[in-house]
DNA sequence: CTTGACCTGCGAGTAACTCAAAGGTTTATT
DNA sequence: AATAAACCTTTGAGTTACTCGCAGGTCAAG
């Protein structure tokens, strides 16, 4: 039906890089054919694990989970079971991540906050930079 | 006055790994001197320069912003300026980052959430899986 | 004098791209 | 037809901040 289609064609039609296509039919996750002159052509089943890719990529999935995902379908089963799982664990992953992240932009916006009220420092042998070095006390 | 540590007991006295002590010694972060038998030695100088990483590394610093303040300090400037320039920077970044943090955080809650209702799927050649596959229309 | 706990420098692995180099192909223009 | 622009290929390396492993040297205790 539709015609193959090349890399770039690909990366357009997703709206992603070209390059990040290429890094998946580099590391295996996508195995377009080639035509006679060398170039990737993607068929229909190409776009549909590209797809398939970039919507689990979105949900968090690492390119090695997705890489589990794919082999357990090509065997023949289903890979549900797996993505219950593994998207439970990057779930708490990415909670925990954006905890600390939270916690880091509260100390930062704490300290510039306290520094707004400070003046620059001047080299005294003392501290190195007593904005930075005096942050630790607040919060 | 205090007698000068070797690497182990300097990751020990700041709770870091000493690998993590031995990497900012290999990028060039601290110099501290060697004895005889070529182990460092960390002195007083050194091991306030380890604090001042520390902390700023607290503060959303990266090491390479670090460097340019330590070399602002070597130069006998003061670093401030710089620093609060940086962490505008770090800060702003670190808010996009969040915010990408959220909303991923929300269509993994979201994904799971529908995904308790539904079945397993089977491998029908259809989809791969169609779970995630169908993950795309919510929100 | 051997064991164990330290230390050294160096290389490589992590995640997911992104960029560049060197060269081949196709398409459009002159 | 010649040439230039816009593709494509493979491969290697750079990004961040460690962390681990290796081969081998050093030092204190039993």
């Amino acid at each position: 039906m539709s015609a193959s289609l090349r890399v770039q064609q690909v990366a357009t039609r997703f709206s992603v890089n070209a390059d990040t296509v290429r890094h998946y039919v580099r590391i295996g996750l996508v195995q377009p054919g080639k035509d006679d002159s060398g170039y990737h052509r993607f068929n229909d089943e190409d776009l549909k694990v590209l797809g398939f890719i970039l919507n689990a990529r979105e949900l968090g999935f690492t390119l090695d989970d997705i890489r589990q995902l794919l082999d357990d379908a090509g065997r023949g089963e289903s890979p549900c079971p797996h993505a219950r799982e593994l998207i439970e664990l990057r779930l708490s992953q990415a909670r925990q991540k954006l905890a600390s992240l939270e916690s880091l932009v509260r100390r930062m916006e704490d300290a510039t906050r306290a520094w707004e009220g400070m003046p620059d420092c001047e080299p005294c042998g003392e501290h190195i930079c007593h904005l930075i070095e005096g942050a630790q006390h607040e919060s």
